[in-house]
DNA sequence: TTCGTTTGCACAAACGTTTGCGATAGCTAA
DNA sequence: TTAGCTATCGCAAACGTTTGTGCAAACGAA
């Protein structure tokens, strides 16, 4: 018989061993019929054992008031005295008292966290956006929390999954290549957290907006490489479904009308901005009896793959074929010839698309969705100029 | 005398107005010496009002049984019966059941998230880090918060303070060019978060580390530009204060002693990485009586700032001056001619900064640091071969 | 005085999940 | 049978903060 008493009747003959539970000795009381495990201490702590960091109810067991009125305290509420404040402001400073923001996000299910999807960070279009759109939410006193889709459509979708899980106050987002169908979009639309859509925008949801200057953009640009004297303007866009790629297509038809240029099918090369496909039209286009004088790729990349690609094949540029790009990539401006560009204003998308969404919680309930065309300007280089003293605007 | 029911006695002739708290009108039963207030309502629901998210509670009522146990059936606990297992689970998917992470990581003292202080996220070199970090990160189900320093060691600061306020498992950080002093990283050490530096790191903390083949990767190339027959090897670096300055100086120190060249202060340019900084100290070498013979930086960018400097006055590279870099920038690609530099494999640097965070929590208590250097190799481009026939390595 | 008002603080619920342990019904082996 | 076990589930604490409201004391005016 074991020498352990009963928790009721504090008997200890009476009681047997039961087996074991979760491991640990188990008793059974014959007179009480009561089981029962001995444990000593009290609850333990669970999780990652951090050192413990001073709570809001550590000062107030220090200076004797109640936690309410500590955390109103150092929230300077007019309930509190002016005695009583500084004395507790001045012993959370003592104690080095540090506010635990995931407790004060949970009791206020509000986490100053924007999630922001792109389709990834080491392209430098996409890292600037972000870099604006960090320095916004920044001053907000707001922290960012990012995800890149890889251009995939199945990663884009669970990572909004990922990030609703009440984890954000806002969603920013560029959608990946691939994105063809917004139902993970919609789905999250009546939940109440803002969702704005910046460069790959969804026109189907109504959700803010902010994009470069598409259609005037491509425009400008044709309308510049006509300028030079090109008539037959090769189109680099991306997939059929893509916003950009219905906007810049569409400018570029427009300034093809406005000259009198006839549109020709052939010279538009819907691709995924991968190099390889990219140099797949090109050899296309090179192959033509009638070949283009120009390409105008609505991505900077894009651009700079073609114009490498006819360096290697020595076709001249912009001699015999003009290349253009959008977007004012930094390489733009190394390479030779200077690559002629579209300068969309990348940071400011990223800034405007953070501050829509400061427009929004700031709004409350009566807010619109508003859609934000952020203005360019044209960088003409050398990969463009054909009759000389064309000056960068 | 107002028609109101004392809430102890039920009377209402001795119910008297007794002012207003906080708005709203305030009663006094003389009898019972009994102050309150009419409301109506229960508890309302504070905060942003939300769409009501599926919880755990819900399901529980739904199906009757307690919480707990559907807390466990849906993270598949032994203790839970098959058949209520899959009950709970089918009503989970139907009600559309998403956990709130949130609680979670209250509840679990755990956030599976990391953060990350970069200097900034424009630079390509810095951004293809992260995007290492972020899919190492995600294959252990970790988020990453990003923080930008700006280069500012103020901003670095508050950052890694925001940070530590209970919101990351662990901190990965490579510092801004004005941190010199680590008291902001040693003031965390003992609170039971694992930091890992990388890139630019820290030798004062026992922390784990991620570096470039600094030392080697420095002296290979020198080794590299005194075959070229460069004789006078000019040196961009950091300020002194940084570790890459100082071991990639070394590398250089070792190369020229191994050459039995001699080592000149004057052409060592200690800058912060900027346009302005670098053009000042080629304007200053150029204007030597013994110019030097090559240009050596530390970093890809300066060297680009060079070599278009050098181009813009006519200064042939390399036949005058060879130029090189160091890490690989995508536009050492691209230049003309090809910017020689060192690959310090980027990515891997920060894959294998995160993993060393995950090799630290998963070992738990008996961790000790480990310091990793990512080899790399060397990239000769046309800014320095001057005798032909040298092949990409 | 005495009623009416303000000031200043305390109490406790609420947030959603995890988890230690209690507890019972039913099963098994002696 | 019955003592000893096992399988299943419930209860309630704990996490740290915010916030609606109760309430006593001080204060002001009639």
């Amino acid at each position: 018989m074991p020498r352990v008493k009963c928790n009721k009747c504090d008997k200890a003959e009476t009681v047997l061993r039961s087996g074991f539970v979760r491991g640990k000795q188990r008793f059974y009381c014959k007179e009480c019929n009561y089981h029962f495990t001995l444990h000593h201490e009290g609850r333990k702590p669970q999780g990652r054992q951090i050192v413990h960091q001073t709570t809001i109810i550590d000062i107030a067991k220090a200076i004797g008031v109640s936690n309410s009125t500590v955390s109103r305290a150092l929230r300077n509420h007019a309930d509190i005295s002016f005695e009583t404040k500084e004395a507790i402001k001045a012993l959370a400073v003592k104690m080095d008292y540090q506010p635990n923001l995931f407790a004060q996000s949970f009791a206020k299910k509000q986490t100053n966290i924007i999630g922001v999807i792109i389709p990834n960070l080491e392209t430098t279009f996409f890292s600037i956006m972000l870099s604006g759109i960090q320095h916004v939410a920044n001053r907000y006193g707001y922290k960012v929390m990012i995800c890149q889709s890889n251009e995939s459509h199945k990663t884009e979708v669970d990572n909004i999954q990922a990030l609703m899980r009440n984890w954000i106050d806002g969603l920013l987002i560029c959608h990946s290549l691939e994105t063809a169908s917004y139902e993970h979009i919609k789905v999250h639309m009546n939940k109440g957290i803002p969702i704005v859509h910046f460069h790959r925008v969804c026109m189907e949801t109504e959700t803010s907006k902010v994009m470069a200057e598409d259609v005037k953009g491509a425009e400008e640009m044709t309308d510049h490489l006509v300028a030079q004297g090109c008539k037959r303007i090769a189109l680099i866009i991306g997939p059929h479904h893509l916003g950009i790629t219905v906007k810049r297509l569409y400018g570029y038809q427009k300034s093809l009308k406005k000259h009198g240029l006839r549109f020709d099918e052939d010279l538009i090369a819907y691709t995924d901005f991968t190099h390889q496909s990219v140099i797949m039209h090109v050899d296309r286009w090179l192959a033509m009896p009638e070949r283009p004088d120009a390409v105008f790729s609505i991505s900077d990349k894009c651009a700079i793959h073609t114009l490498r690609y006819l360096k290697q094949l020595r076709i001249p540029v912009p001699a015999a074929i003009c290349v253009a790009g959008f977007g004012n990539d930094p390489m733009g401006e190394v390479i030779e010839p200077g690559l002629t560009t579209y300068n969309s204003n990348t940071l400011q998308v990223g800034e405007t698309a953070a501050q829509l969404f400061f427009d929004q919680i700031l709004s409350g309930e009566n807010f619109k969705p508003k859609t934000k065309i952020i203005k360019g300007n044209i960088i003409i280089r050398g990969s463009t100029i054909r009759h000389g003293n064309v000056q960068d605007l």
